[in-house]
DNA sequence: TAGAATT
């Protein structure tokens, strides 16, 4: 059991922990990304991190069903914890995956898409907030210090910022070990930092949400699609749907290969010569549901005429989308982004 | 003194 002390405990550093914490804990290296001798189960089932707070329970209101390669379940808790899961059939699509969505921009977001490492209680609650840092204190110092509580396989994302930040271990034993460690210290003179364990969701607001929405109690798995779903079928590099996977899957019938099914056709202009069908995934996925993308391509060349469509299920997320897109600098050219005006039609 | 990594 882990004690956590309050910031005005933090001036008495004898309460911080146990005291005579001077050795040294040895880095315990640890795996979480499967290597090529992992069980292939783990190989398919992926973690997205740093969803944007849009791709919620909000943004996938008509959701169809997943397709059948994959589903994204975007933790939620009355809100949007910013991660989900995504579990492939064939662990060479999560690896495609993998190559094509990690580093992705969504909006204000740079996802990060991993392998899942097996649930277990030993990784849970692994996350420190830190304060009380000397503001010449970045990022990299941050890591220096809080390296010797152990190894982090993946890659650490502390945010510091006015005195404040995160750092993220692979166990919760190793942060324990770090709260006990630093809590209260002064490691570069100065004040003493606070170091303790991030609130998880629903602690910072008290009851304020959650009793507006009485069944945000308990976690909730929601099936975001089809807008992320699509996207992490169709972005690995491949253009358009896999045809194998529409005939499998008789939900989507009708939805890809430039068909476009029911919802509001939205014209896109201006695009560059060399952009593809993902571009308009990453841009306009993050709005809602988008059922359908396509960019027309000169036949002889193959490459982008510089337009293209964006088929959204909702009005309102389109409507949005379209208010937020145009005149949305993209490299060096602006897109124009409208309703189709020619043939707009609605389901 | 706050973002969101284990279903």
């Amino acid at each position: 059991m882990v004690t956590i002390l309050s910031t005005v405990e933090a001036q008495a550093p004898s309460a911080a922990g146990p005291s005579g914490c001077g050795p040294v804990p040895v880095p315990v290296p640890v795996v979480a990304v499967p290597g090529p001798g992992v069980a292939a189960a783990l190989k398919t089932n992926l973690i997205v991190n740093y969803l944007p707070q849009s791709m919620s329970r909000r943004s996938c209101g008509a959701s169809s069903g997943a397709s059948g390669t994959s589903s994204l379940q975007v933790m939620d808790k009355g809100q949007s914890l910013g991660y989900g899961f995504v579990n492939y059939v064939e662990a060479g699509d999560a690896d495609r995956a993998i190559g094509a969505l990690n580093g992705l921009k969504l909006q204000t977001k740079t996802i990060k898409v991993s392998y899942a490492r097996p649930s277990s209680a030993s990784i849970r609650d692994a996350n420190l907030y830190v304060s009380g840092l000397p503001k010449a204190m970045g990022q990299k110092e941050m890591e220096q210090l809080f390296s010797q509580y152990g190894l982090r396989s993946s890659v650490p994302v502390p945010c510091v910022s006015r005195g404040v930040g995160f750092i993220r271990f692979d166990k919760r034993v190793e942060a324990e070990e770090a709260v006990r460690g630093l809590h209260g210290q002064k490691p570069w003179g100065g004040r003493p930092i606070t170091v303790k364990f991030a609130n998880t969701p629903g602690q910072k607001s008290g009851g304020a949400l959650l009793s507006l929405c009485p069944g945000a109690r308990r976690y909730g798995a929601l099936i975001l699609s089809p807008q992320l779903d699509n996207l992490l079928n169709v972005a690995y590099g491949v253009r358009g749907f896999s045809p194998l996977a529409i005939e499998a899957v008789p939900a989507l019938a009708g939805v890809g290969l430039g068909t476009p099914g029911p919802g509001w056709c939205i014209f896109v202009y201006n695009l560059a010569p060399e952009a593809d069908e993902s571009v308009l995934w990453q841009l306009f996925g993050p709005f809602g549901a988008v059922t359908n993308v396509k960019v027309i391509r000169d036949f002889a060349t193959n490459k982008c005429k510089g337009f293209g469509f964006v088929t959204m299920t909702n009005y309102e997320e389109a409507a949005m989308a379209i208010a937020s897109l145009n005149g949305y600098r993209l490299g060096d050219r602006v897109l124009q982004v409208s309703f189709k005006t020619t043939k707009q039609h609605k389901a």
